[in-house]
DNA sequence: TAGTTTATGAGAATCATTCTCCCTTTAACC
DNA sequence: GGTTAAAGGGAGAATGATTCTCATAAACTA
């Protein structure tokens, strides 16, 4: 266990959560400006192998790693501000063990994502009375 | 609609779903040998933005086109062969909408994966005794 | 028919991620 | 103490999926 390894884990926990390879990178960067990017990528790879971490990947947003909450639980993912929220669904509890039984995979894992826009980002909206069609394309 | 936009949909809807660009592009050169990957993709956003499909990203494995059923349903993935199926879970019907109210959300769309080994990778890991973690990072 | 728009194909460009290679640090050993 | 092997790290090249550019071709309009 590195300085450097104990820095990306340490960026991963007091985050929110969620950052991109790159948003570690740079975080990383302020406590040790030598670190490369190799780096990060190595030890998100070793933090996952490990269970430490969960990668979420989106079209056309890389992949955000959620370092937290490493056991599988929803996400809220806003498509305006690209924000990534964890949710407490109960609901799903018995879900896996159902499917499993359904179908006879071995299920291991799952995910599961919710789209939408957030409160913020609806306020925003009626604010800027913005011409329909602009300002989408965040999706992160 | 061109003749190429056809094949792209017909390709998508004929088989099982869930192909990648590049299967798309292998399949619609049987018909079209000149087509390019561009127009594939090209053709993908098309469709991607009318709704008409899709689009599942994983990590390592690029993007994956669902076609056949563009409303949200689940998906049951195996980390072994990569296959990818559609699953009927009713039980998650009223969920979206509990999601948008406890969170203040406008939910639009949402996603759930199921990663886990199907029954036929079952039985050959079963039948070629393989060395633990032979075989495996085939998630695709 | 001429002009205008739109789609196509080919290949270059981009971007995230991974790999390669070499250097540094650490720990073990003589 | 000096030597060596193993692991980790840094820089930049390589890769692979996706997107962009641009010139040509097809389709549509007037």
């Amino acid at each position: 266990m590195t300085p450097q390894r104990m820095a990306v884990m340490k960026t991963l926990i007091i985050s929110d959560g969620h950052l991109t390879a790159e948003q570690v990178y740079d975080q990383v960067q302020v406590d040790f400006p030598m670190t490369s990017l190799a780096t990060i990528y190595k030890t998100i790879t070793i933090l996952k192998e490990m269970g430490e971490l969960i990668e979420l990947s989106f079209p056309n947003a890389g992949s955000h790693y959620d370092c937290r909450n490493p056991f599988p639980h929803p996400h809220l993912i806003c498509t305006q501000c690209g924000n990534i929220t964890d949710v407490d669904v109960s609901d799903l509890d018995g879900l896996p063990q159902q499917i499993a039984k359904r179908t006879g995979y071995k299920v291991i894992s799952h995910r599961h994502d919710f789209f939408g826009i957030c409160p913020q980002c609806q306020l925003n909206e009626e604010q800027s009375t913005v011409p329909e069609g602009v300002g989408k394309e965040k999706v992160r």
